[in-house]
DNA sequence: GCTCTGTGTTGTGACCCTTT
DNA sequence: AAAGGGTCACAACACAGAGC
């Protein structure tokens, strides 16, 4: 229809199992290199390097030099968003190895979704934000109470970005997964960030997926009421 | 500055699948 | 069956960093 958007050219990009399995990689909001690409998505380089290139014509990757390497990243977060809606519609893949099973399964736990927790730790740390009623939900999502505020600074996030936030909707994603909401954007980032300077998760290589430490997982129960 | 090494890109042809 | 499009691997090449 004129005047209407194309939406078959990018849909196409993402029709192609090569080209879904380098942006599920970069989804993380990670940075990685057309080799690494290439490994990890099982085809040679010079076949990742004609998808890469693709991809960043379209728009949905941004390439960084640095020396001998290309550094590949999400080009917008919407993209990760689109991402994670098409992973919600699409059939799980079959797993042929034990290995290939931990990963699947350590991905639906925990994962980082651009730069924000996803899976069922991101699931779960939303419900229980809303629990303690640092979140309000609403019918248009969630809203930051003012004992949210509060309780954020005591948590160790501070920010005026996030301080004024008290009548804004906080962006949320549904998860793919779960199905249920986890939240995004400035305090999703920021959440996670703290985790991780916490120590209570950790990156884990050669995958999206985030680990639980020991310490996390006793503060996670102990702080949150999360069992994972 | 030269050589070696590692990494990424480009060109080419084979193969497969779909359409006509 | 032929044509066309897409994907892939291979070979050749270009580029950057390291070592001398």
């Amino acid at each position: 229809m004129p005047g209407d958007v194309n939406i078959a050219p990018i849909a196409l990009l993402f029709a192609d199992q090569t080209r879904a399995s380098i942006l599920q990689e970069l989804s993380d909001g990670q940075a990685l290199s057309a080799g690494e690409l290439a490994r990890r998505a099982h085809v040679t380089p010079s076949t990742a390097s004609t998808h890469l290139a693709k991809l960043m014509d379209a728009g949905l990757l941004i390439a960084e030099k640095q020396g001998k390497h290309r550094y590949y990243r999400i080009a917008d977060p919407a993209i990760v968003q689109a991402i994670e809606a098409l992973a919600a519609l699409a059939p799980v893949r079959q797993v042929h190895s034990l290995r290939e099973a931990q990963i699947a399964q350590a991905v639906r736990s925990a994962r980082m979704c651009s730069t924000h927790l996803a899976g069922k730790l991101g699931v779960d740390l939303t419900q229980a934000l809303v629990n303690k009623g640092v979140l309000a939900a609403s019918e248009e999502g969630y809203y930051m109470t003012s004992y949210g505020q509060q309780w954020l600074c005591d948590f160790g996030i501070e920010g005026e970005a996030l301080k004024r936030r008290g009548l804004e909707v906080v962006s949320h994603h549904i998860d793919w997964s779960e199905h249920r909401p986890h939240i995004a954007g400035a305090l999703g980032a920021a959440l996670a960030q703290r985790l991780f300077e916490l120590q209570w998760i950790t990156r884990t290589p050669f995958s999206r997926a985030v680990r639980l430490t020991a310490s996390g997982q006793l503060s996670l129960r102990d702080e949150f009421g999360i069992h994972i």
